[in-house]
DNA sequence: GCCTTATTGTGAAGAACTCATAATAAGTGC
DNA sequence: GCACTTATTATGAGTTCTTCACAATAAGGC
């Protein structure tokens, strides 16, 4: 683990430029989501309150939907999945997932910086302003496809959620 | 309107040969989803209902599941709504939704036809195989564009849902 | 038409998330 | 450093979407 001061004055002033005030339960928030990228709500909130037991799982999710507002985060929802959150913002990469075991993955962006920002329309549909190009994969994962080879193994469809 | 009965004789034959049985029940769901296409479960519901008053929600649930893991159906969830279903399926398109008002696009994919389905991996994650690749597009329609020049209209951030 | 078993209806429960309001504490000015 | 203002968090309940267990019904084969 590398010193946790210097990501907690980055979150510090990164909260302060957004007009928000910096509070311990922000903080143990931001690093719970940068130590378990990925991870669901009430994830984040056991993780967090390793550091601040009196935490709420309220509190969490007003904070991450207001840091996801402001970008400082960003959140995903697999299918039949609660909504995933993690701090890697701004870079435009996107995500896949085991359909097997609900593991996630993340993936560069296959066609460049901006990939498919300019889609085909439809002939009959009228065209958006698109803002955002996010991309799901699904698939299955090395582990599970190993554990598919044998015998026992019924073919699981959607068994999603690590719980 | 078209025949109808040219598609229920389709939509018969197709639970045929997936070993289901033919109702009333599946067929009202399935031209609901065909009428009503990126419509969430309760909207099914109440266009089913049109022709089968007594059909129940749960049902609808069952039946949509059921023929969404058939690939029948085609279910996606946009953030912050409930998961929308059609009947296009197997051509591998993607959606367009605005963040304004929820609207949902179809749009034919961007890169051939089947897009981005050999993602780049990051150097510390695992490759896993890739069967889908569901394509987000975030924008803003062109109705909300023209509603956001007037200047009593503040920015609605979230406000998805049609109901 | 009868019988078997898939399918649907009934009623309730669960998970994820949000809301209204009160308590708390961060940051500002003195 | 101390009081004050207002954003932020905690409390507790409520909503929405979806699923579960089990009884009632009806589709399709004989």
């Amino acid at each position: 683990m590398a010193d946790h001061t210097v990501d907690q004055e980055a979150w510090a002033s990164a909260l302060h430029s957004h007009g928000r005030r910096v509070t311990k339960q922000r903080l143990a928030v931001l690093a719970a989501v940068q130590n378990h990228p990925h991870s669901p709500a009430e994830a984040i909130l056991a993780a967090a309150r390793k550091d601040l037991p009196e935490l709420t799982a309220q509190s969490v999710y007003v904070v991450l939907s207001d840091l996801t507002d402001l970008q400082m985060l960003r959140r995903f929802e697999p299918p039949h999945s609660p909504a995933l959150y993690e701090t890697r913002v701004g870079d435009n990469h996107h995500h896949a997932v085991c359909i097997s075991c609900g593991r996630v993955e993340d993936v560069d962006c296959a066609v460049g910086h901006a990939p498919c920002l300019t889609p085909h329309w439809d002939e009959h549909s009228k065209p958006m302003t698109i803002q955002i190009a996010d991309v799901l994969y699904q698939g299955i994962c090395q582990d599970c496809q190993a554990k598919q080879q044998l015998p026992t193994q019924t073919y699981a469809t959607h068994e999603i959620g690590e719980r």
